[in-house]
DNA sequence: GTCTATATTAGGATAGAC
DNA sequence: GTCTATCCTAATATAGAC
């Protein structure tokens, strides 16, 4: 692994861990065991980092939402696909736990960011309108607006709502909750046929959650 | 207005307009034409400042949280008490705005605002709970339970989300989407009865906000 | 209470040797 | 590519005169 990785992979251990806030070009060298210099030899500095942390999210994410825009999810691949989205957010929460600030400071963060959020809410969009077509979900224009952008906040805050309430929190439980929640948010508009199969599954998760609490 | 007092006020508009980390003692000075040294004569700094303005907050939004655990709220006031905290939080949003860094770096505050949060949760539950019984909503424990979390959630941070997407926006009809989220959050769980008042109120939030968007 | 002037520090950044 | 040494700056904070 080359230094410039190495960097890159220590910075984003340390912001998520310490908050991007507390962490400085000197803490991040010291903890590989780099000078300074060293570090700025292979980035102009912090910013540089993060810019080019958040490429590596941007592209990873931006992915991840495209796809049901290319090629129509299966109902049970929308459900997975809720924790590939959260586990994506989670490996750069440190983005969203200071969301506000850094994207005040780094203008060009912001507006790729924006964008994200757009297709963030495109994609869920298209998926509920697929599920509607698929008379999975029979709910009108007015609901499917305010339902996306409740699923939107859901996944833009879960995790930093979830890890400021409770300290110690088992990051698989997170995830689940989290999908429990936006699952949680479209059930009433289930019509009758699947509406079983939402009741059953609500067994089965408050079974896993349990089983994984011991 | 004595100096102290002209101090927390400034320093809350600034924070609220520029950020919090964005703001410094100087700036706060600078702005109320008195020096640096004075402005430390009355505070130790940025910290003792932020401190104050939270006190502050604290009291206020407690009070407003704890009313309707003391005396019951009418239904229409259920509706109207949203906009209250709502308002709340817009006038400490730099709070809200860098809640993690902020409860991170000041342990004191972290303590106190997860109170908050807990009688946030619990006094959400208990106005669902109160129209339950009235026979307003038809909901089971679990349903309780996670319609509970998304309004805490979007409470928390539906201003920031908001202003993260569209940056000028009118604060009422920040407001009023905000409202209507929650509003919309509960409205699957409605008996028959009311479902045709929300489907009525609707119609007076959509004209309301198409006047105001003019 | 308020000012001016100055001290302290921490974080960000560079120069130059190896 | 990496190190040591050093610099610069912005933000915090204090001392002492008025």
């Amino acid at each position: 692994m080359k230094t410039k990785d190495k960097i890159l992979a220590t910075s984003l251990l340390l912001f998520n861990d310490e908050g991007e806030p507390n962490v400085t070009t000197v803490d991040i060298a010291h903890e590989l065991d780099i000078s300074p210099g060293n570090l700025y030899y292979h980035f102009k500095g912090k910013e540089a980092i993060i810019d080019s942390l958040y490429a590596q999210f941007d592209v990873e994410i931006t992915d991840i939402l495209r796809a049901p825009l290319e090629k129509e999810l299966s109902i049970e691949d929308s459900w997975f696909y809720l924790y590939v989205v959260f586990e994506q957010i989670y490996s750069f929460r440190f983005l969203y736990q200071n969301l506000t600030d850094i994207l005040q400071r780094y203008e060009p963060i912001n507006r790729k960011f924006r964008r994200l959020l757009d297709l963030k809410a495109k994609t869920t969009e298209k998926i509920i309108d697929a599920l509607v077509e698929a008379n999975v979900l029979d709910m009108e224009e007015e609901d499917i607006a305010s339902v996306c952008e409740t699923i939107t906040v859901t996944l833009t805050y879960w995790i930093t709502y979830r890890q400021l309430r409770t300290k110690t929190e088992n990051e698989v439980i997170l995830f689940h909750e989290g999908v429990f929640q936006i699952v949680h948010a479209i059930a009433p508009y289930l019509t009758p046929q699947y509406k079983h199969i939402y009741l059953e599954s609500r067994q089965l998760y408050n079974a896993a959650i349990s089983q994984l609490e011991n």
